[in-house]
DNA sequence: CCATGTCAGATTGTCAACAATCGACGATCG
DNA sequence: CGATCGTCGATTGTTGACAATCTGACATGG
C-alpha cells in the first residue's frame, strides 16, 4: 500500500542496490529487445546452437535467458524438439485484456486512497510524453510510454505480486503491439481514449474509474484482434532468420 | 471461457498426451516437495553443488529447476551470492492474499454463467474430500484437497494467463500453509466456513459470491499472519541441510 | 579502538563436449 | 501404389571442468 519507487525515467532512482549483470541476463534483454523490435517474427524457430553463436554465448546462459523469455510469454518450446517466438492468437488477445482488467482495476482500489501529489505529477508527466510520441508519430516510444503510463498504477501499489503479474503481461502485451506496429505503422491508442483514462484516474470516483478501465481494455482488444484477423494491408512480413 | 477440462483426481485422464520427462523437471518436483514437506525450512541456503550431488544430477538441469521454482516464488536466489529457500514474511502474506481476492473474483465472474451440472458435481467432489481430509486430521491432505477446491475455478475458467497467475500464487500458498502445518499441526480452515464458501460459489448472486471470497480471504490472511507472528507454541524448528 | 585493505574460501556463472530424443525422409514390403 | 518401418540429420538435454564474483575474516595502519 505504501509508495515505492514512483521514479523511473527520474533522476531520482540512485541509491538503489546495484543490478548484477550476469550474462542470462543481458542475452534475455537483447533477445526480448530482437523479437519486440520484430527482427525475428512470431512462430519463428529460435535454435539454441545458432543463438549461442550469434551473441557469442555458450549455450548455458542461452538456455536460461530463453527459460525467462517462456515465462514472460514471449518464447514458447517443447521439450527435445524445438523453441520458437510465441505465435500470436486471438485467445491470447483476449486473455491479455481481460485479465489485465481485472488487475489494474484491483491495483486502482490499491492506490485509490494514495494518490499523493508525486503520483498525479508523475501521471502526468508520462501522459505527456505519451502524446508527445504519439504527436510525433514515433511508434515505438509511443508503445513505450504507454506502458510506462499504464504501468505507474503497479508501480506505485507496492504490490510485489502484483507488479510481477502485470510483468507477466506486459511481455505479451508488447509483443502483439510490436506486431501490430510493425504490420500498420501505427498502433492503437487514440489521444482522447487516454485523455479520459487519465482525467478518471486522477478524479474522486473510484467505480468511474473501474468503468473506464474496462472501456479502455475492451478498445484495446478489438483493435489488437482486427489486426490479428486481417494481419496486414501491404504483406510486408519480416523474415524469421538466425544468422 | 469454455471448460477445458475438469477431470483431475478422476480416473479420466487416461489417453492424454504422454508428459515429456526432462530431468528438470524431476528436479523441480522433487525440490519443491521437499521445502513444501518442510524437509528444507525457509530461509534455508541451497547450495547448487551439494543439491546436484544429492540427487545424483549435474549442475545444469538442477540450475534450470530452481529458475523454476523462483518463478513460483519458493525460492530465491542473488547471483554470485546464494540461494535461498524464500523466507516467510507478513507483507507477503497480505500479497497473496489480497491479489488472490481479485484473482479468484475475476475467475468467478468469467465462469458464473457457465457453471454446468459437470462444474456444481465436480465442486461438490473436492469439497467433499477436503472434509473427509479435515475430519481425519490429515494435514497434508487437507491443504491438497483445499488447493484443488479453490483451484476449480481457475482450471473451469478455460482462462490460461489465469490459471498461469493462480500458479503463481498456489507455490506461495503452500509455503506458508506447510509452515503453519508444522508448527501447528494444523492449517487454518474451519468446515463452516467452507460451507459458506460453497454454497456461494453454487448459488445465484455473484455480488455475494465476491462477499464470499473477500471474507474467505480475510480470515485465511488473518490466520497466517497471526501464526506468522508468533511462529510455533512448541519451539521445534526444522534444519536446513543440505547433505 | 576504529577504519581500511587484503586474502581465502565458498558459491554461482560460464563453457565446450557428449548423449538422448524427435520429426521427416526414404526404402521396403504387401 | 500405399502403408509401414527403419534410418538420419537436427535439436535439445545433460554433463563435468574451469572462471568470475562475492562475503566474511583477518591483518594492518591510523
Amino acid at each position: 500500500m505504501a509508495f515505492s519507487d514512483l521514479s523511473s525515467a527520474d533522476a531520482t532512482a540512485v541509491l538503489e542496490p546495484v543490478p548484477r549483470n550476469t550474462l542470462r541476463a543481458q542475452v534475455a534483454d537483447r533477445l526480448r529487445a530482437a523479437i519486440l523490435r520484430g527482427d525475428i517474427a512470431p512462430g519463428a524457430p529460435l535454435v539454441e546452437t545458432a543463438l549461442s553463436e550469434r551473441f557469442d554465448v555458450s549455450r548455458g546462459p542461452l538456455r536460461e535467458a530463453l527459460r525467462q523469455l517462456i515465462e514472460e510469454g514471449l518464447v514458447v518450446t517443447v521439450p527435445y524438439t524445438g523453441t520458437h517466438v510465441a505465435p500470436l492468437s486471438v485467445e491470447d488477445v483476449h486473455e491479455i485484456y481481460s485479465l489485465r482488467t481485472a488487475l489494474e482495476s484491483f491495483a486502482f482500489e490499491q492506490v485509490w486512497p494514495y494518490r499523493d501529489d508525486r503520483f498525479r505529477t508523475e501521471l502526468n508527466r508520462r501522459n505527456a510524453a505519451l502524446i508527445a510520441a504519439v504527436d510525433a508519430g514515433d511508434d515505438h516510444a509511443s508503445i513505450q510510454t504507454e506502458l510506462e503510463v499504464h504501468g505507474l498504477v503497479y508501480e506505485a501499489s507496492g504490490h510485489r505480486l502484483l507488479r510481477r503479474a502485470w510483468y507477466g503481461l506486459r511481455g505479451r502485451l508488447q509483443l502483439y503491439w510490436a506486431a501490430h506496429h510493425l504490420a500498420h505503422g501505427r498502433h492503437g491508442p487514440r489521444r482522447d481514449s487516454h485523455d479520459s483514462y487519465i482525467a478518471a484516474a486522477l478524479g474522486d470516483d473510484l467505480a468511474a474509474m473501474r468503468l473506464e478501465i474496462a472501456n479502455h481494455m475492451r478498445r484495446g482488444a478489438e483493435t489488437t484482434e482486427r489486426f490479428l484477423r486481417k494481419p496486414n494491408p501491404s504483406e510486408k512480413s519480416k523474415r524469421g532468420d538466425k544468422t
